[in-house]
DNA sequence: TCATTAACTTCAG
DNA sequence: CTGAAGTTAATGA
């Protein structure tokens, strides 16, 4: 996955016949679009956190995505599909988002073939992403999710990391996230207290670090290669 | 092995 | 200062 640099490509007005006031603010706990929202729309975040949950019978939700900066959603929009009882939720006060109209989506992509071609490919991604999380949440242990939770962000982060290992030493990989340990708890299907304990654990280990802002992977080899049950 | 409860500490806004 | 995040331990499925 390259740059997800769609808002330079989007937002910053450089769309035309967009002006400023294509901003939408949220504060937390607002709900940007909801199934019965009509005026179906893709979205670019600006700023702040957004979630897209969807709810089962019981009414408990599950969460399929924790989004940030420069992120996209909405795009079931696109595909037509009637992703019907999915809503999208501001995490945080102060989100900012820029939305764009299904319309005015097709019209760039017809006029833009290297926009089209970032657009699927973030929405293929998108889709097998959560295709993986739902297996993983079917089939194996909390550990294992946390461990391929990781790797998915090795993966994502690919080349950036490849960067710095040839830069720097091989003390150690820094992964950037913005996810809390509840966050991560919630894409995994676990507890926060749980999270908290396998951190510490693999830190224990020595293999990993966790902080707010981003993950430390001591020992790469050792990781990669922990229980794949 | 992990969720739950619950009490506690630390952190960020 | 307050609420959110993170930690720890006990308990039980």
């Amino acid at each position: 996955m390259d740059n997800i640099n769609l808002y330079d490509i989007l937002c910053p007005h450089k769309v035309k016949g967009y002006t400023e006031k294509h901003f939408i603010h949220h504060h937390k706990n607002d709900i940007i679009y909801n199934q019965s929202s009509s005026q179906k729309k893709i979205y670019l975040i600006s700023k702040g956190k957004v979630k897209v949950v969807k709810f089962s019978d019981e009414g408990n939700e599950i969460i399929k995505a924790i989004l940030t900066k420069g992120e996209l959603f909405g795009e079931k929009a696109l595909l037509g599909e009637g992703g019907s009882d999915e809503q999208a939720i501001a995490m945080t006060d102060n989100t900012q988002l820029c939305p764009l109209s299904v319309d005015k989506m097709y019209e760039l992509m017809r006029e833009n073939g290297r926009f089209s071609l970032e657009i699927s490919k973030i929405i293929g991604f998108r889709l097998r992403k959560m295709e993986r999380r739902l297996e993983r949440l079917l089939f194996k242990d909390a550990k294992t999710r946390l461990i391929e939770f990781i790797r998915d962000l090795l993966e994502e982060q690919k080349e950036r990391i490849e960067q710095q290992e040839r830069e720097q030493s091989i003390t150690g990989i820094e992964i950037k996230h913005f996810y809390t340990q509840g966050d991560i708890a919630n894409l995994i299907g676990t507890t926060r207290e749980t999270v908290t304990k396998l951190f510490n654990q693999f830190k224990k280990d020595g293999l990993l670090e966790y902080s707010r802002k981003n993950i430390i992977i001591k020992k790469k080899e050792a990781f990669l290669n922990l229980s794949s049950v």
